[in-house]
RNA sequence: GCCGUCUUAGCUCAGUGGUAGAGCACUCGCUUCACACGCGAUAGGUCAGAAGUUCAAAUCUUCUAGACGGCACCA
């Protein structure tokens, strides 16, 4: 058979849709009935997202885990599914509403607005699908997720209620971070901080009733001075001290607010006087409690001022108020001075509003209990097994330990409502459906409150929500979730360590009595080529799907393994390059074997009878053994990196660049019995390799002679022929053959050197020359056996070996460990002052060693108190030193 | 302010106590019958700086400088 000249990864990429319609991910495919499971569940992508660097190095990270314990017989899914992204489903249908009909939600009502959100999801929510099975992703098709799925659903409402009626789930009033122009609460979580430069610290002079004096309070907020309930200074703070419980006339409003006294305000800062808006503001809000204020809230939901605010301000958006405030105070002489000031102000991580805190009315998840089980599941358990370990696991536990209520309610439209329904009184009646809450509530008509939950609580269930888990039924209906939970691992990335996988530890745990994963793996952020996080903004992104276009997938995907170390990565294209290139190579080592495989066929080897054979063959087994183990261990810990480096070096230097080089006449005269051999060493290294490079290796393997079921893992025999199913290579120990191994390092040294010296004497490719060795018997005798391969990789025509050497005095000369030398003779073709320059050079290089040993030596500490065979070893090195350097000096000063 | 991470060859990064590694780029040489997405041979690092522990430090400790991340505060 003969393959095209270079891998064309397109080609090979048609492989998906076998995989998918033979039923290849699903587990079912596994019919040992005493299979281990292996599982993960996908962290949710956005609906509304398309593949991003992220989606793309993580889904590599998760499919070489789920293709490699495949392989090993696991019975195993991956799991895979979407989140309903309340916000942002709601923004994007806001806006084609906008767009195509000129109407507004409220224009067409909640009901058919909700339609057309799911109109939408089922319109544009699959691109990511799709371009997962781009990626080759090995994910159980038929257990497809969505958030909002009706069973999932019912989890939701089932979590809700029981969490209310345990006291873990509340309502109240409270300071939370409201954005204006989504018009709906956030959780700390979607808060980030801005620092800005500009900001100013308006003093603004209050004037206290019945004296004549004013007192002067600070402010980044100057508007909420309209909500001011008092002014609060304190208690200890001398210079106030006679104005507590005096009352001020507040500025553009006809309130009298006092002036108390509380420990929060700190003396040193600004003025000592700090103004008090209970309503708008967390710190004011508790001074509040303690002080029994009024609360007085003076904005509306877009962020403008209400009637509280006074007719004045009225409508005005809260920035246009600001400067309106400010420019009334000084008119009325009442303003001292507007100072230029650093803020950090709150942003809506989604829109960059700036958001503001109000009073507001909301559902809260009380963190308490949910904190315990999470600090409770890491003490006892060590769950969740950070990867890499540190930092994540203290940021985790230290977050945790400051965990404050998570606000859950949202004011949209899209996501799961809130199973809470109201009388006229006001009265809550909490339960899965209306007819429920109405039997609670003795039949009265009801209205059910208008928020949805956050998304993030739906995607809290998802490790068990998405196994069938409803809170409704018996363990018997949910055999998926007996089987497949605790899932494996997690793979995600940092930014939702708190945001998400927190709270899957807690609900899981909760609800289900189980953790939701062991490990969970932090993959760092793929940073652009200008080291800041990809972003539409910066427009710094590099879409995967050029990628893949430019380089293919599977040079995509494992460029991303060797980068995922768990830091941080600057993206750069030429190292995916790399990884086409080595696509390439193994496509045409491949090519190189089946050019020349007539009559040959994959087969099995056992140690009994490797151990007959060649060093060079006894050499590759034991690379390719060591290879496998490497890979094992290396996945076993998620040193992905480590698996790649291996498997890069094993197929590019030992296969291609020497083992098929030492073998290549014999291979190319038609030797079937060797032909065999190689095939059969090639088709173990692509098993290794499938995890990392499916498409590749799945391609190349279906054309090597003699592949069938025989090599699936015993669990598949009866699934169609793929390298999918093949049995991931154990590596047998008895392959392990530490002679070969160093008898081939000689004679990679020994032809090393000697194109080593052809290079320094510019001496042409075209010319052969003589080369002589001396050394001990052992060496001769294995580099007698590989006299041939030799003599073509040196291109050598005369290959003489002997006890001492017996060259003329023109020749170039080399030492090998052990102390064997090679010499050249090249007589006319030597330059005399060349090779003693080149001599020099490697005696200096020696010399320059031994002179570190000595030093090491001749410390009576190290010799004292260093193992005595590190100590050997060193002693060792310098008697070899001497032997090499003497060598090399002899030869130098022959030809001076 | 608190906690944490990073600083290694021109570039991007591996390397958790015992003679510094890879890929790419650079230099030199190759139409060697699998591959120029290739082959061969070199060159290139006082491992950010300082101090300490140790027989021995890129690796452990402390400090300094720079880059970054998280959390808290912010009248």
């Amino acid at each position: 058979m003969e393959l095209a000249k270079a891998f064309d990864p397109k080609t090979a990429e048609g492989w998906y849709q076998t995989w998918e319609e033979n039923g290849f991910f699903a587990p079912e495919i596994n019919e040992a009935a005493s299979s281990p499971t292996y599982s993960i569940v996908i962290p949710p992508p956005n609906v509304t997202g398309s593949l991003h660097m992220g989606h793309a190095l993580q889904h590599t990270l998760m499919d070489v885990l789920t293709r490699w314990k495949r392989m090993q017989g696991f019975r195993t899914l991956w799991l895979p599914g979407t989140d309903h992204a309340g916000i942002s489903v709601q923004r994007k249908v806001v806006e084609q509403l906008r767009k195509d009909e000129g109407k507004s939600p409220i224009d067409i009502g909640r009901e058919e607005f909700v339609r057309r959100a799911w109109t939408w999801k089922e319109q544009y929510g699959n691109t990511i699908t799709e371009q997962m099975r781009r990626e080759g992703a090995s994910v159980d098709w038929s257990r497809q997720r969505f958030t909002m799925d009706e069973d999932l659903s019912l989890a939701v409402r089932g979590v809700f209620v029981a969490l209310y009626e345990e006291g873990n789930i509340y309502r109240g009033l409270r300071i939370v971070n409201w954005c204006p122009k989504d018009k709906t609460v956030l959780s700390d979580l979607e808060v980030k901080e801005e620092t800005r430069k500009d900001g100013k610290l308006t003093y603004l002079k209050y004037p206290v009733k019945g004296t004549d004096r004013t007192i002067t309070v600070a402010t980044t907020r100057p508007e909420t001075m309209l909500g001011d309930t008092a002014v609060a200074v304190n208690p200890s703070d001398e210079r106030y001290a006679d104005l507590i419980g005096k009352v001020v006339e507040l500025p553009l409003t006809d309130r009298e607010i006092p002036i108390i006294a509380d420990e929060y305000v700190d003396a040193e800062f600004g003025t000592g006087a700090v103004k008090i808006t209970p309503a708008h503001d967390p710190n004011d809000y508790q001074v509040g409690e303690r002080n029994n204020l009024e609360q007085l809230l003076v904005m509306d939901e877009a962020g403008k001022m209400n009637a509280a605010a006074g007719a004045d301000f009225e409508g005005l958006d809260r920035f246009e108020a600001r400067e309106k405030v400010v420019a009334r105070f000084e008119e009325l002489g009442l303003l001292e001075k507007v100072a230029d000031y650093e803020i950090s102000l709150p942003i809506c991580e989604r829109c960059k509003t700036i958001v503001e805190p109000i009073l507001s009315e909301q559902w809260f998840v009380k963190m308490d209990e949910m904190r315990d089980i999470a600090l409770d599941v890491m003490r006892t358990e060590g769950v969740p097994h950070f990867s890499p370990r540190v930092p994540h696991e203290k940021v985790y536990t230290n977050w945790l330990e400051n965990l404050k209520d998570w606000t859950i309610s949202r004011q949209l439209w899209w996501g799961h409502q809130i199973p809470a329904w109201y009388d006229d009184d006001g009265n809550v009646f909490v339960a899965l459906t209306e007819s429920e809450a109405r039997e609670k509530a003795g039949g009265k008509e009801l209205r059910q409150d208008q928020d949805v939950l956050d998304t993030w609580f739906s995607s809290g269930l998802w490790a068990f929500s998405t196994f069938g888990w409803t809170g409704q039924q018996s363990a018997t209906d949910t055999p998926d979730l007996e089987r497949f939970l605790p899932t494996d691992v997690l793979v995600t990335g940092r930014d939702i360590i708190f945001l998400w996988v927190s709270r899957m530890v807690m609900l899981t745990k909760k609800f289900t009595g189980k953790i939701p994963f062991e490990d969970v793996v932090v993959t760092g952020t793929v940073l652009g080529k200008d080291g800041k996080p990809m972003s539409k903004s910066r427009n710094n992104g590099v879409d995967p799907i050029e990628m893949f276009d430019k380089f293919g997938v599977d040079a995509t995907r494992i460029y991303l393994a060797s980068i995922a170390t768990g830091a941080d990565i600057k993206w750069n294209d030429l190292l995916i390059e790399t990884y086409r290139n080595f696509a390439n190579k193994i496509w045409n080592a491949t090519r190189f074997c089946l050019l020349n495989s007539e009559n040959a066929s994959i087969r099995t080897f056992d140690a009994t009878e490797v151990r007959s054979m060649a060093a060079v063959d006894r050499w590759i087994l034991s690379r390719l053994t060591r290879t496998s183990h490497a890979v094992d261990r290396a996945l076993e810990t998620y040193q992905y990196h480590e698996a790649v480096s291996r498997l890069y070096h094993f197929f590019w230097d030992d296969f291609c660049d020497w083992y098929i080089e030492l073998k290549k006449d014999e291979i190319t005269s038609g030797d079937a019995a060797a032909s065999s051999f190689i095939l059969s060493v090639l088709e173990k290294a692509l098993r290794l390799l499938h995890p990392f490079m499916p498409y590749l290796t799945e391609e190349l393997w279906q054309k090597l002679p003699g592949v069938g079921n025989a090599l699936h893992n015993t669990a598949y025999r009866n699934a169609k022929q793929t390298i999918m199913l093949t049995d991931f290579p154990k590596g047998d120990e008895n392959f392990l053959d530490d002679f070969a191994e160093n008898e081939i390092s000689a004679v990679i040294e020994l032809i090393t050197k000697i194109r080593n010296i052809r290079a320094e004497m510019n001496i042409s490719p075209a010319i052969k020359f003589a080369v002589h060795v001396a050394g001990t018997k052992d060496l001769l005798d294995v580099l007698e056996a590989n006299t041939e391969q030799i003599m073509k990789l040196a291109r050598a025509e005369n290959f003489v070996l002997s006890d001492v050497l017996a060259v003329p005095k023109a020749s170039a000369k080399a030492v090998l460990t052990g102390g064997a030398e090679v010499a050249i003779p090249l007589e006319g073709l030597i330059d005399f002052e060349k090779e003693r320059e080149r001599l020099r050079t490697q005696i200096a290089k020696l010399l320059e060693e031994k002179g570190r040993l000595d030093a090491q030596l001749s410390n009576s500490n190290f010799v004292e108190r260093a193992p005595e065979e590190k100590v050997e070893s060193l002693r060792a090195r310098v008697l070899e030193i001497d032997e090499q350097a003497a060598a090399l000096s002899r030869n130098l000063s022959a030809l001076e």
